[in-house]
DNA sequence: AAGGCTTTCTGACGCATCGTCAGATACGCT
DNA sequence: AGCGTATCTGACGATGCGTCAGAAAGCCTT
């Protein structure tokens, strides 16, 4: 939950000294939880400060109004997201190429379940038009979607896949995909399809756009 | 926007005259227009009344909570997506397939234009947990998705998509893909895509992913 | 360990929305 | 025109928002 690398400020802009930061970490873990647990449309700052012993008027000293939290959380996740690009530095052979599109599937559905809360919001408001979580996203973008991309130009340097698809589409499409997909595994687990079959699905899924096998 | 073939309740359950059908038409239209133009976490009550000239009290004759008028909003955008599965019940052959496709996600980005202020909400709440909204979007779903599902067995029955795609999972990727993909239009268009390569490259990945072509 | 300075916290306030209810108003029917 | 019902709304208590001035806590110096 610590940025360590970063000094964070208060609202006013002021440095935190250590009882502030300790503050500020706790607020922001409250807004986590309290995200997750009932959604953006009832969360409300005298909850947020209730859930630390603490006032309304102690939130605005470290974020300006909800949607700064908000952002600082999707900022922290997109810390957590940049490791999974591991999984698409290396090229998918044909002979493994299935297993890894699987590892990654799996690597980005645990990203996912951590954070989807946060990034639910960062979306909605990104697609409402908010700039700042436009931003948000797009930055999140760079961590993942270069690699993809990348990956479709070399299939469709070698003849795999068709060379009107554009490689930054496609790489969004796979993102946009599994995203979005990910809140159906309850529906889908009701119609009886085994739990294992949305990972398997989306993989050979993503493994056949990106690398045209 | 009214509703033919099924008469409207009051929020207390009352059958409505037809000076009250005409209010309850024209909140929907207020709210529709308000929650395009600012989004969810902006919407009142007191707005979407004071937009059609009358008192919140008038509001709640109709619906029991803003989130009624939305659900109200998302079966309305439910009826205009039924027309659409006309693209998907004729097969898509060898030859005119990828038009077929295009033509496919051409509708469907229409279809989203229209109501995807309605539709990114429905699906937030549906994501949340809300009961309601996921029963909402279930039903949505029996619109299109079984007859993506029925290619996507054709073609394995045909031997052209592996038998470990589960057709039920692949036909609501294709959905979640094409309906996450429409609001990074600008940004793709940002990095130099031109307008029509989005269309296309869904159009493709649609085609490939459901026919194995 | 006392004093003084700085950081951090909070009680209290004015303003806005929510959701309800009783009474007012408008409409349709005879 | 007058009556009965359908529809609307003003007013209200409750709750959250965002701000500010002052209180409390922590830290440093001597």
């Amino acid at each position: 939950m610590a940025r360590p690398n970063k000094t964070n400020l208060g609202a006013d802009g002021r440095v935190l000294g250590s009882r502030a930061e300790s503050t500020r970490t706790k607020l922001l873990e409250a807004t986590a939880k309290l995200l997750s647990e009932a959604g953006v449309l009832e969360l409300r700052i005298v909850d947020i400060t209730r859930e630390i012993g603490s006032s309304p008027a102690t939130f605005y000293q470290y974020f300006v109004d909800v949607d700064a939290a908000i952002l600082a959380l999707a900022e922290l996740a997109t810390l957590d997201e940049a490791p999974l690009v591991s999984h698409l530095t290396e090229p998918w052979q044909d002979g493994d190429g299935l297993e890894r599109a699987q590892a990654f599937v799996d690597a980005y559905i645990t990203f996912w379940d951590d954070h989807s809360a946060v990034l639910r919001v960062r979306n909605l408001k990104a697609e409402e038009g908010n700039a700042a979580f436009r931003e948000a996203r797009s930055r999140a973008n760079l961590v993942l979607i270069p690699s993809m991309g990348h990956m479709v130009e070399q299939a469709q340097a070698a003849g795999r896949l068709p060379a009107e698809m554009h490689p930054f589409v496609t790489a969004t499409a796979m993102i946009a995909m599994i995203e979005r997909l990910l809140p159906y595994r309850n529906e889908i687990a009701r119609r009886g399809a085994p739990s294992s079959s949305m990972r398997d699905t989306l993989a050979m899924l993503v493994y056949r756009s990106l690398t045209g096998r």
